[in-house]
DNA sequence: CGTGTACTGTGGTCAGACCACACCCGTCGC
DNA sequence: GCGACGGGTGTGGTCTGACCACAGTACACG
């Protein structure tokens, strides 16, 4: 019989991807006790647990000890999380060049400011199915206040700087693209604040990042899609260019023939 | 002291992370034995296998019993995987909704058509620093070749239809960008299979589908970008349209009001 | 009626045991 | 001398049982 070969903990995993698509689990459910779990599908309890961490890792579900209606695995679908630990990772065991994920973060800014302004059209909308009117950036000028304090360390500049281009991809109301960026992010964050650290002038850069900030945001009030795309591509080649000494389309540097 | 309140298994996950950022880790090595690793760490074997578990789903290790160079646990850094994991339960769970995954791949793959179709271009490349001369698309001709074989299924055409979508984003020698296609295709796999038994007629449907990738390969071949985009747009949109009765970008329909 | 304490069930962790497996190497037979 | 065969050894895979910390709950007590 079919299953019977498959590991253990994968037979558990199986279940509960059947239960959320059946719709017998759905956001806010409890999952049953891990031991009630493993007596029902006949596995150990170690088997269900191993389970339950990738789906806690993946961001499917969060556990909670103790008793009463919070405690137990709770399902709750953030991907955020789950995407973060992906890329980093894949990134740490160079399985992402990190080239590829900042042309990827690339292309999907892209996508989202040009779309943030083809929305922000004052009158007319895109028509009675248009997503929604008027997406809400107010958060994300906020951000952009907040990046002129001038005291700012060059940790506290770019943590606020993810926190303003992942409002954007928010903004865009797509919880692929929101959860992506986020793992596209944290992924080469590393790498961001390395690469501030080698620059010629902090105080020059960081000016010009704010400046650019602000004609993004401009572009998308003022409704210009095009626009926008192009000041998002020149922000994030130029940044990438200058902090790795070469155009972000460029071959890396050929490897230490050793 | 801090790393003391983690959890234990998280404990042995960024062991594992610090290890391969500082190289002491690189793809193809032999991680410790698991119970090298418990006792090195001083935690239960128990934790270091939740650990593994989560790594093995996210595509970093491989592992297999037995002894031998082959035996253990290897770093292997395939990221199709995991993302395909991470997506498909997400969709599952109602953390990515299907039209944010289609509009995503739609996104993703207009601009890999678009950057193949400027590669391709005969003469004089995108200069000394170009990706690489002449993407190799013959794999993705050939899956068209097959999928003219009369006898299909809708099944059977479907993961053909996968696999060309999924040659082009690997053509484009984007790790990223082909990890996460593969992840946003196998999310929606249940759907489109599901969606094309709905169709009014499939043989009509097909041969449609068959032309427009057979067009979207001839516009990357002739050097130009921007009709491949528009063309890879309206076969994604069409499709959509087609197997869930409005259009990409409409409202979906209000949710029982139960 | 209020308060505090024991109880219960949860996840978190560990230790130990057994299994199947695959390689390695020594022995045995030719 | 050489090949085949068999046990030895170490691996991941799994299960069992136990203990802990925790948080809510019910009940007895004042």
């Amino acid at each position: 019989m079919p299953g019977t070969d498959r590991r253990a903990w994968e037979v558990v995993l199986e279940s509960i991807e059947a239960d959320l698509l059946s719709g017998r689990l759905a956001p806010g459910d409890h999952l049953p006790a891990e031991r009630a779990l493993a007596a029902d599908l006949g596995v150990g309890r170690s088997s269900v647990r191993e389970a339950l961490r990738v789906l806690e890792v993946l961001g499917l579900i969060r556990t909670a000890a103790g008793s009463g209606p919070s405690a137990g695995a709770i399902v709750v679908a953030l991907p955020g999380g789950g995407m973060s630990a992906l890329m980093r990772l894949q990134v740490a065991a160079q399985g992402f060049p990190v080239a590829d994920v900042v042309k990827t973060r690339l292309i999907l800014e892209a996508a989202v400011v040009a779309e943030l302004a083809r929305a922000s059209e004052p009158a007319g909308d895109t028509g009675p199915a248009g997503a929604s009117a008027h997406p809400d950036l107010t958060g994300s000028a906020q951000l952009l206040d907040a990046m002129e304090a001038p005291d700012l360390t060059e940790a506290e500049f770019l943590a606020l700087d993810t926190q303003f281009h992942l409002s954007l991809a928010t903004a865009s109301g797509n919880q692929v693209i929101t959860a992506t960026m986020a793992g596209l992010r944290s992924a080469i964050e590393g790498y961001a604040q390395a690469g501030a650290l080698g620059l010629a002038s902090w105080a020059e850069t960081s000016a010009r990042l704010r400046g650019e900030h602000r004609g993004i945001l401009a572009a998308i009030d003022s409704a210009d899609p095009e626009l926008a795309r192009a000041l998002v591509v020149s922000h994030i080649e130029g940044y990438y260019a200058e902090t790795h000494d070469r155009p972000l389309h460029a071959r890396p540097p050929a490897p230490e023939p050793t």
